[in-house]
DNA sequence: GTATCCAATATTGAATGCAATCTGAATGCG
DNA sequence: CGCATTCAGATTGCATTCAATATTGGATAC
């Protein structure tokens, strides 16, 4: 038995990755997004073995949707495509993890930054808002729910910068950082971490501070980087 | 008659941006790549209207290559698709400009740093020898070559950081700057500069200075602003 | 026993056809 | 005369079909 595994026996399980209210026309659209999540969310694992009909079966399409989704999703790095042979899911190495904390912590300071500069009406209280949510979900230690918060707040810094670029690419890193095996908030003592380190993203925010704003905010992508990399070689 | 113009009486003409040596099974590639390069180039400007039988006839292929071609082209922000109705090449406003040079300031600096840290061999008479050529084409005036060396430099410099993120990304920042209207390089007097700015990151790549190869590189990015502003707003 | 070649098969690449739907103009009604 | 409605044409969305090619298993020669 080698090691790639091929998708034949998940069969009819990828459909619950199918959003339910899919109007017409947007097939292709919700394959796309149906696949992601499946990959992001570790159901599809690195090397396995994508065939475009197996898919196309699962989700009850033709293959034209997903052939169109698999170009999109090699595109965007979660799958390797070669001619005439198939599409894999793409591997993550520890590298890839370093490379991408990397750019991550220039983007979100940056994100920081302008977001402290501009400075939009309403930001503050909604920063303030998702993050006293967290703080509930911290107290419950319902991981799941912190992690969905974390990314609403970080989405929400991003909105803010008022820049597509910016905020496209840190979509992108989003999308490379679920991929990560778990949640590095289930770490003992992360979570509170996280929110203190939140907080003064925002309170910098707050007094207009641009440069102090991406400081911190740097600062508190190199410690989630260092608490991946602990999480990821067990601790 | 209305603002969008469409492709209709470009017909043939979109063929010369086929690259000639194209092997069979990489049609959509090629579709792509030769779509990117006429948006790019400027042939296919924004607003117009881009019909998908269209762009096969011209092309002498089916419409599915080119379909996937548009969605690959719609994901990296190019066109604009919406359902149903068509495809048009995306506009490009002096705010994404702006919001772009921000964005690239950043990365190009985390390039430059990177790549001054690992300072693979090789890389700093590379980067010398690009200059030197750059230096001819600018004596002789030749915009265009100084253009073509200008990215390669780039690029050899986003190779030697080893991270793909970050090549990625920057990648998509040039596809974006090239659509620009016309190279900020043919300023009177901005080639020069240019020649001295990478000379000045270069020899903090040589000396080992990530943090001074940052800063100069940033600053070239400001000062690429300042002189792409100048020209687009009429100098 | 092993390496090599060949053909059968599985799988993707691209073309074609049909269905859905958006646009725009002509028409009927107030 | 203005406005809503409907219907025809144009265009995209998806399914199906045909073509090309990589893989794999076996037969054969050494």
């Amino acid at each position: 038995m080698c090691a790639v595994t091929t998708a034949r026996n998940h069969g009819k399980d990828l459909r619950r990755y199918l959003v339910p209210g899919t109007q017409r026309g947007r097939t292709t659209d919700a394959v796309t997004d149906a696949l992601r999540e499946a990959i992001l969310d570790g159901f599809l694992t690195p090397t396995t073995w994508l065939r475009e009909d197996e898919i196309a079966g699962a989700f009850e399409v033709s293959r034209t949707p997903v052939r169109e989704a698999m170009r999109r999703l090699a595109d965007e790095g979660l799958v390797i495509k070669t001619v005439h042979h198939g599409t894999t899911v793409a591997p993550l190495s520890l590298e890839d993890v370093l490379a991408l904390y990397v750019v991550r912590e220039n983007l979100e300071g940056l994100a920081a930054r302008l977001a402290a500069v501009r400075c939009p009406s309403g930001l503050v209280e909604r920063l303030d808002e998702i993050g006293s949510r967290m703080k509930a979900a911290a107290a419950e230690a319902d991981t799941p729910r912190l992690s969905r918060l974390n990314l609403e707040w970080h989405r929400a810094l991003r909105d803010a910068t008022g820049n597509s670029y910016l905020g496209r690419f840190l979509g992108q890193v989003e999308h490379a950082v679920r991929r990560l095996p778990a949640s590095t908030l289930g770490h003992p003592g992360r979570a509170e971490e996280v929110l203190s380190e939140h907080d003064a993203v925002v309170r910098a925010i707050e007094r207009r501070d641009g440069a102090g704003a991406e400081q911190v905010a740097k600062a508190h992508m190199r410690r989630a980087r260092e608490i991946r990399l602990a999480v990821m070689l067990g601790e």
